[in-house]
DNA sequence: TTAAACTTTCAAAACTTTTTGAAAGTTTAT
DNA sequence: ATAAACTTTCAAAAAGTTTTGAAAGTTTAA
């Protein structure tokens, strides 16, 4: 395989998996596109490269920015605008761990403390299985929580720090 | 709040997170009722209760059997099938990361491994980019992989054993 | 057999999400 | 102030996904 058609694969596989894992699929492209671009690209440069619209590549240049895998640069004596993307896996990993982390866990988290505070008769079997259902979530996304939490402030710590390695 | 709330609040908040990470919003509601409820459904009391149609509920439970989070079941001198799902928190998360494994870390994999091959002149800074966003994302990814198949099959092993009565 | 009880299918409809592109807005240089 | 260069917005259109429900299929009991 070439380079152009494997850069291609490479952005095609890339917005499968993010639309297969609640990513629109552009966005994830973009991304792919940025990680192959060794410096920056424009907003222009992205529409043709992907053939999408002004507004879609503007609008998903700002979500990317957003969750924090693209920055904004400027160029001493331009006007456009230049986008680059961070290259290093472990970051990568970590900002979109980071977001969704806020953006969706916590939310559950609090809907699912409520749920544990229902109260009920403990004789009604509907009350005992929605209790026990409830509470091993709550339970277990707790812990995935706290998990999430220690690796994504993991530098300071000696366990997460050798793990990170392993990973990378 | 109430019980019979609490159950629809919770069936709505797991239709919210599974259609957040790529999973067909009824699908995860449906179960969502499942777990709630201590023995089994049959179709007509899940497009009741959820209030969707007979294709719906049909094609949406033989689904949750495909992912096997549901199993059928069937009474003694009765025609209807019966659905059942199993409550236990950690059956439920290894059977969801084992089946996405299989169905989309696998495949991206292996188109990795794919690209990882291509050559090309190691002075083209496009080159050198690709090989390396490739190249690093194909070893994070393996570790991912290494790591659910080493969770997977767990049981047997003292470490990860006792990670998961942790979690638990 | 037959018919009742139930399950499955799938084309069309409804709904949701994404994309477009032209118009409006902003910034900068002269 | 003006205009050129650029970015942002957003209503409408397109594309994609999910749902419906009636018809076809299957199984079982008599």
């Amino acid at each position: 395989m070439e380079l152009p058609e494997a850069k291609l694969k490479f952005i095609e596989t890339w917005g499968k998996l993010g639309s297969e894992w609640g990513v629109n699929r552009t966005m994830a492209q973009v991304h792919a596109l940025l990680l192959l671009t060794p410096t920056e690209l424009t907003t222009e440069e992205v529409m043709e490269q992907l053939s999408i619209s002004r507004g879609n590549a503007n609008m998903t240049l700002r979500e990317l920015m957003g969750w924090g895998l693209v920055e904004k640069r400027h160029k001493a004596g331009e006007r456009k605008e230049y986008f680059y993307a961070d290259k290093n896996t472990w970051n990568i990993a970590r900002q979109v761990a980071k977001e969704r982390r806020k953006r969706e866990l916590e939310p559950v988290l609090k809907v699912l403390d409520e749920l544990a505070k229902v109260d009920g008769d403990s004789h009604d079997e509907d009350y005992k299985t929605f209790k026990k259902s409830v509470t091993d979530i709550n339970k277990m996304a707790k812990n995935v929580d706290k998990t999430l939490e220690t690796m994504l402030k993991a530098e300071e710590n000696w366990f997460w720090g050798s793990i990170f390695k392993m990973f990378q």
